[in-house]
DNA sequence: CAAATATGCAACCGTTTGGTTGCATATTTT
DNA sequence: AAAATATGCAACCAAACGGTTGCATATTTG
């Protein structure tokens, strides 16, 4: 799970999930149009997403197509952030309640 | 709301987060009793989680309390997570038709 | 007021990261 | 078979990162 927030972390990455996601199953080339980098630079971000399980490769003759993989999101949304946003309202009040004993406080 | 995926990425940081999910409020020497390293670098930490807002600060004479904020994760989930979430079914299926149009192409 | 406690700030340092350039390899196309 | 296309691999580099050490500052306690 630390390879897919790690994954996450830089802009250019999500950029290039956004874009398979916008069409999905397309070639390294393909992706290269819509980001101003070498070739090489790409590949090294893509690899990082596809270690990440985020994206899957698949190779049709010298084309390698790329296709996104919503699992690890899907993982990552029910084991880490709805546990954290389950303490929403629990946190506000943990909030507001240490604002209210520094006020009583200060009295 | 790259801080918050940048914020996120670091594994003693998401830590961190997970210790105020235990106990809210936590002071700065408190959080440094769970992870092992030098008060500095935690509070290293805890500037970048404060910065993404993640965390709020608040001080009590000498003291500064860490409370949770879920807002950014709350938006990160609606704005990016849910959206590629949604691609779940779309995404599956472009990729077995990726490996359909293979297997009928090896023919 | 002095000592102890809780924190901040800045410099430094090894490692990782993001990106490039250069060259090699494999598949198509002509 | 030769040329063109699509990609991989490795070395290299500056910048960012994660963490430490050393010292300064502010608040409490005795």
């Amino acid at each position: 799970m630390d390879a897919v927030f790690k994954a996450l972390a830089d802009p250019n990455r999500r950029a290039l999930l956004d874009q398979l996601h916008l069409q999905n199953g397309q070639t390294l080339n393909q992706l290269c149009r819509h980001l101003r980098m070498t070739r090489q630079g790409i590949t090294k971000h893509l690899g990082l997403l596809i270690k990440a399980g985020l994206i899957v490769p698949l190779w049709r003759g010298r084309e390698k197509l790329h296709y996104l993989n919503p699992a690890p999101l899907k993982q990552i949304s029910e084991r880490w952030i709805d546990k954290h946003k389950a303490a929403c309202l629990r946190a506000l009040t943990d909030l507001t309640k240490g604002l209210d004993a520094l006020k009583t406080e200060a009295n």
